[in-house]
DNA sequence: TTGGTGACAGGTTTCAGATTATGTACTCTG
DNA sequence: CAGAGTACATAATCTGAAACCTGTCACCAA
């Protein structure tokens, strides 16, 4: 209708993401977006080919924005990896639990990914467990970990912290006790993980 | 209307099992629980208070249908504690496997007293953090595992596996990989439990 | 040719009005 | 008087017509 600066993905993505805030996941309509940016709905679908690339474009874009922090703990190599993963589970726990709170329209868009489970959810959790395998490589190079196979280990890891991490879940992660158990559990894996290779 | 054995809270329990099966957690009503013990759903809430409590006393019944099997392995002291425990997780989670599968309306029924987080939930999870229990404090008595605090530890070895039994999780108890990842994820905390205290 | 428009088909959601369910009270029978 | 029934108020759920959303089109502007 007018000139104006050209609507280029980056600025869908935020409008996206306001109008999911505005009227979550259940309520967002890609006309909200087009509305926002004050252009017709089909203009939208130039950029991306469904509201489902839509939601998932934005999820990887809010998953991705606090994934530095996390990597960074994985790469440090000042701190020793028992306790750098100790630092990375808790850290993922606060991050989870930020992004639960403060942002309940899209970490209820992301639930809905992980529940689909979506190449953006699958994603999310390759990057965590590539994370998780670097520091446990690391432990097996310098010795303080003992075990063979860090992808699998990696996994175990992963999966014996889902209470921590897993959207489904959420729900728990305000309980008090919840820091303190993450905390015991992360005991009882880095006992295994340091255990010399076991007989049976 | 006529003479009758008269109704008592098991064929209660047993007919709306029946109507829950038949209708699903969503369609079932005490209408038809009346009508499937040819009485007038009022004669229903003389033995039971709600709907609600019906429900729950249906999935009490239900979960401890199989509870035996369970209990008989935790109590097995034919077998060392770390094996007792890894055949009880291979038996929890098969046990669940069945439920959703052979029953997916009870189950369903079930998974929405545990979202509701309702007593009859909460007693099933004490119940099996119990067994948990049974199983550490003989392998700490006998010295095959380390640590100390039993209940501590056998929330967070429950905490730990709750992938392969927690309901919301469900879904991901089909994957064919899931057997050899309960089984990896037992050997880690295994290890974590037989190893000798820890310094850090 | 890329990025935009308005109109539209087909499927889904919504909302108000009608139906059905829950839970209580009082009645009836053995 | 214990236990079942009928009647009923209130809450929840269904239904169907209207509104609305998604995704596509043919066309337009720079």
């Amino acid at each position: 209708m007018r000139a104006r600066e050209p609507l280029d993905a980056e600025a869908i993505l935020s409008a996206t993401e306001d109008v999911l805030r505005r009227h979550g996941p259940a309520k967002a309509t890609v006309v909200d977006v087009g509305r926002a940016l004050g252009v017709s709905h089909a203009a939208v679908y130039k950029h991306f080919p469904s509201k489902t690339a839509l939601r998932e474009a934005v999820s990887r874009r809010w998953l991705n924005r606090d994934r530095d922090t996390l990597a960074a703990i994985a790469r440090d190599t000042e701190i020793p990896p028992p306790q750098r993963l100790r630092r990375w589970l808790a850290a993922l726990l606060v991050a989870k639990r930020a992004k639960a709170h403060d942002d309940p329209e899209l970490f209820a868009a992301y639930k809905a990914l992980v529940t689909e489970d979506s190449a953006a959810a699958v994603d999310h959790v390759a990057d965590l467990l590539g994370q998780l395998e670097t520091i446990l490589t690391d432990g097996m190079t310098d010795g303080s970990l003992q075990r063979a196979d860090p992808a699998e280990t990696a996994r175990a890891v992963f999966t014996a912290t889902t209470r921590f991490h897993h959207p489904g879940l959420a729900g728990a992660w305000t309980e008090p006790g919840i820091d303190h158990e993450l905390q015991v559990v992360c005991t009882l894996l880095l006992d295994g993980l340091r255990a010399a290779r076991p007989t049976a």
